[in-house]
DNA sequence: TTGTAAGCGTTATCAT
DNA sequence: ATGATAACGCTTACAA
């Protein structure tokens, strides 16, 4: 592969001219302009990345790490991310974390001695502390769907309170007053707002959280399955179950179809996330829209803004969840 | 941040003694690598991964290029990739190509110049003949989901045909004489492969390819539905319906529940692809599964044993794709 | 076993 | 406007 020397030896000039015509960041006279673009064009000449980024201190990269490359959540998030800075000649390093400890860290080390010239996060399992810390390091750090007060400038987040709160809300609007609700696991974050959310909404209607009609899940789909079986065991009623997030909620849906639920006659099911899936489910799940893709490209934004010193980029660090009413949740007859 | 020149001097030896700590390629006596380790441990060096790049001419990356990041078939298929790499201490640098010819090219010279070790692409776009000068250069190229005879070590390829025989044989199978087909754009290899398996499966049956039940979608859960529309328009009679993926067939399911259709009972419909969504359609889709994971991690493993020289790696280069039953064909009663 | 020094391909600071 | 030349942080012959 042709060198920039090389370049500089056919077009006649020194090396740091090539590099001129390149950068565009001084002045070099149209005459040499042209000899140094065509020496290029002739040579096929096309710059060393590995090189500029040693001598400028920028690699242009930003590392991005999510818990699953696969799953519909994270997809739409490096989506969003991916576009936004690519479009402005950036790209992303990307790593996984599992929602281990060990391996989030690890997965940080990676991207940090890779020297991305930022780190986008959605990590889980590391501390807050550890995030504090990291973040005085020489890579500046951003966090997605993870609120830290001292990193609230590098939060971008979701109003996951909001969220439990509308889903609830919206099945008291139904006039449904037994409400079941299987929640996420309670050490995350997400899942514990979701939690506050759809308790102020039981309060604002005057009706008292009742913690035999409360489940904590673990997000998965079967988690939904057993978690709606142990609240059918329990023998209460309820007319409407409010889930923490899609999976639990199709996991429900499934196990109420096999024990000869009617939906959403027999029970109104909401989920939450709005996942890829949830508008293939039948029927199509009534759930909270996460705007994740948006929130991808903000944070791609957000660096954009703050580590490459783009302009006229407007920030909102802190996004609102919406209802996004299907057919998985009826009013009450 | 502390540089290998930092670590020699607070250890007391050279860079290169240092050096050949880190790579463990030379012999250095368990006094000083304890002075070494010693020193990194308290200066916290963390090597500068460009500085050896570049000095190794050896980037520890490759680059993938897919067609999108988000979509069932990509996440799972980078997941297998990353997964693989990672714990090879590789890493992923993950660029889009829209499906389309300029910005996979595009995306191509981008990962080049990054210097990649090895590309591993995903396109759709883009002819064969430029694949095969591009695999000219010094940058090895792998690709999925695509069958170059030129360039055959170096593709992963799924036996599309195959997929296509079985999806229709398992109908068949089931007593279903009148099949309808819906294809993906017949210039896509894959779609066309797919579309001869059901040709063979039909000529094995005696049964004459019947243009009236063909119509050719693309891809897309709208061209499902309007396809279907169509057949069903022509008032031709055909008990199971044969779709080049998933996407079409979820289309054509919520049509034919949308238009009185009792599915299975009343049509028997079968997808490919086995895309996450596929177990949570009602019901649940009988399909072809894709196994892009296993297919993902198998590239990861070509390129560890052709680039990076790792031993003991078996490479199989053709997957065959598998009937996955499930409840939206039945047998015709 | 360890040290010296020449690259790797750029950028950037001086001069001119 | 252009040219020398010293970084950038590491690897790797070649010497010792």
């Amino acid at each position: 592969m042709a060198t920039i020397y090389q370049v500089s030896e056919l077009a006649g000039v020194s090396l740091a001219t090539v590099s001129r015509v390149m950068n565009k960041n001084t002045k070099v006279s149209d005459k040499t302009t042209k000899k140094v673009l065509d020496a290029m064009q002739t040579l096929g000449y096309k710059p060393n990345s590995i090189a500029q980024s040693l001598a400028s201190n920028c690699t242009n990269s930003v590392g991005i790490l999510v818990s699953e490359l696969h799953g519909p959540f994270f997809a739409q998030m490096m989506a969003g991310i991916e576009s936004e800075l690519r479009a402005a000649g950036k790209h992303v390093i990307i790593t996984t974390g599992h929602s281990e400890e060990d391996k989030e860290k690890e997965g940080i080390d990676f991207l940090i001695s890779r020297r991305c010239d930022a780190i986008i996060l959605h990590v889980e399992a590391v501390t807050d502390e550890y995030l504090i810390s990291l973040s005085r390091g020489t890579t500046p750090v951003y966090l997605m769907s993870r609120y830290v007060e001292e990193l609230k400038e590098h939060c971008i987040s979701l109003d996951n309170k909001l969220g439990g709160y509308l889903a609830t809300k919206s099945v008291l609007e139904q006039g449904h007053t037994e409400i079941a609700y299987i929640a996420g696991p309670q050490f995350k974050a997400d899942a514990a707002n979701r939690l506050a959310g759809h308790k102020q909404a039981l309060e604002e209607a005057n009706i008292t959280f009742d913690p035999s009609l409360y489940f904590e899940g673990d997000f998965n789909e079967t988690g939904g399955s057993s978690a709606l079986e142990h609240l059918i065991n329990s023998k209460l009623n309820f007319t409407a179950l409010v889930c923490a997030n899609d999976e639990m909620a199709s996991g429900a849906m499934k196990y109420a179809r096999e024990h000869g639920y009617h939906l959403p006659n027999d029970l109104s099911i909401v989920g939450f996330d709005n996942v890829i899936f949830a508008n293939y489910l039948y029927p199509t799940l009534t759930t909270i829209d996460n705007p994740v893709a948006k929130m991808g490209e903000m944070a791609a934004k957000l660096v954009l803004k703050d580590v490459y010193q783009t302009k006229n980029i407007k920030i909102n660090r802190f996004f609102e969840p919406t209802l996004m009413q299907r057919d998985s949740s009826a009013p009450l007859k």
